[in-house]
Formats: C-alpha cells, sequence, structure tokens
DNA sequence: TTGACATATTCCTATGTAGGAATATATAGT
DNA sequence: ACTATATATTCCTACATAGGAATATGTCAA
C-alpha cells in the first residue's frame, strides 16, 4: 500500500510544506485564493486543491463574499498536533537538562558503546 | 511532482500512524526491534524501515546491544513540530473567547453570507 | 566455523498524490 | 444574454513510498 491519503487527517496535510506556508499566510487573517497565488508564485489550480485539503480536514475554513472567497485558517483544527508534540515536551526539557549536567560535571565517566 | 520524500523532514515522517505509534513507545525508553514488532504487531521490515526514516530525520538514536538494537526517542527532533503548531495557539485561545462571548451574548447579530 | 538469533536491506508492486493543462462552475456587471 | 473575473474540478503523468517476500548483514554461543 501507499502513504495515507492526504484527506485522513491534519498530520498528513501539513506534511505538505506550501499547505504549512499556506497556514501560515491564513494565520493573519482571511485571504482570497487570488491573494494566496500572489503570495505563494503558484499556479491557480495548486492552491485551490491545497485549500481543498486543507477544508476538507478542517484546518482552514472557507467563505463566499461575492466573486472572490475568503479563506481563513481554522486553529482548532491544529490542537490535536499540538496536543501530540506537546507528550514529548517533557521528554525534551529532561534531555536538555542531562546535556546541561554533563557540560557541568567532569567527564570520569565514558558511555558504553 | 509527487509528494515531497518522508526522508526529508519530521513533518513527514510522523504524517504515518505507524511511526507515530512507534514514537509513543519510544516515549518511554529504550526499545529493541523485536519488542516493537511485538507491541505493533508489524512484520519486523516493516518496523525496521519505519525506524529508519525516523532515524534519518533524527526522531529517533539507535544503539547496538548484544545482538539487539536499541531505540530511543529523540524529543529535540519533535521540538520544531512543536514550536510550528504552537505559533497557532493564540489564535485558537482567541477563538475560544469568541465562542465563549458569544454563547453569552444575546444572539442579536447575524453573520452575513 | 557452524548455527541460531536479531536486524537491515533489496526487489517488487499497488496506490496516493502534486503539479500542469484544460475545462467547468459561479458570480457580478453591462 | 453576454462577458469578464474568480475559483473549482477533471484528466493526465511522474514519482515517492508502504508493505510483502526474500535475502543480506551482523552478533553471540558452542
Amino acid at each position: 500500500m501507499a502513504r495515507a491519503a492526504t484527506t485522513s487527517d491534519a498530520f498528513n496535510a501539513v506534511a505538505e510544506p506550501r499547505r504549512r506556508e499556506i497556514l501560515e499566510l491564513l494565520a493573519f487573517g482571511e485571504r482570497s485564493v487570488g491573494d494566496l497565488v500572489l503570495k505563494l508564485g503558484l499556479e491557480q489550480p495548486s492552491v485551490s486543491k491545497h485549500l481543498g485539503v486543507l477544508r476538507r480536514v478542517g484546518l482552514v475554513r472557507a467563505r463566499r463574499h461575492g466573486r472572490r472567497i475568503l479563506y481563513k485558517a481554522n486553529p482548532e483544527g491544529i490542537r490535536p498536533l499540538h496536543a501530540w508534540t506537546k507528550t514529548f515536551e517533557r521528554l525534551w526539557e529532561h534531555q536538555l537538562l542531562r546535556v546541561k549536567e554533563r557540560a557541568e560535571e567532569k567527564p570520569r565517566q565514558v558511555e558504553r558503546e
């Protein structure tokens, strides 16, 4: 089998760098598709397709305004990612502490293997 | 072109659910490959390949111990993901506040379009 | 060195998908 | 109704890759 579908969840959706760029732009507020096209330098269909993926996994919301369609980030969709990564927070804090400890103590003990 | 390579960065690496499972298991401490195989119910080559991806992007560290090879999570590798998602934290906090406000005030104003 | 155990790697194939080109849909203005 | 504008969708193709099977590599013990 191939990789899981991007439409399946937010993790896959943000694995694509362009989609992260889009989310970063939409974090400042609403933007039309054409606006994003200008900012990103991508083809309009590409942007629309990326927005489609982001919308399907709930990372952005869209509303029509005249001829334009305005997109905005739905930060709630990013929360699960944040929560998952946060479970490792205590680990890297612990890791940093160990590094600091080693730097302060004398190098008596040699790492085995 | 196709999707970006999983070996390219941590975002792609954790997009795969199995790899997230592996990281969650390795968060508790070192584990051998065979141990992970038992816990995950996957084929040994699959686990080895996932570990290879995680190792290449710096999400896990490995050391040989006799015949076994022990893997552990390298939480530092997850920090960039956490940092990226955290930039949206103020947004969902703001969003939650707005939801709360709306729930408390009388529904006088109608959302346009 | 031979054999058993533990892990990695190679080869193969099916599949999801990003991007490009062309086209379809929708809206506003005249 | 017609036209221009804005966005979405469809079709196509190249390609990365997940998993399976088979094999290779590495390590210990006798």
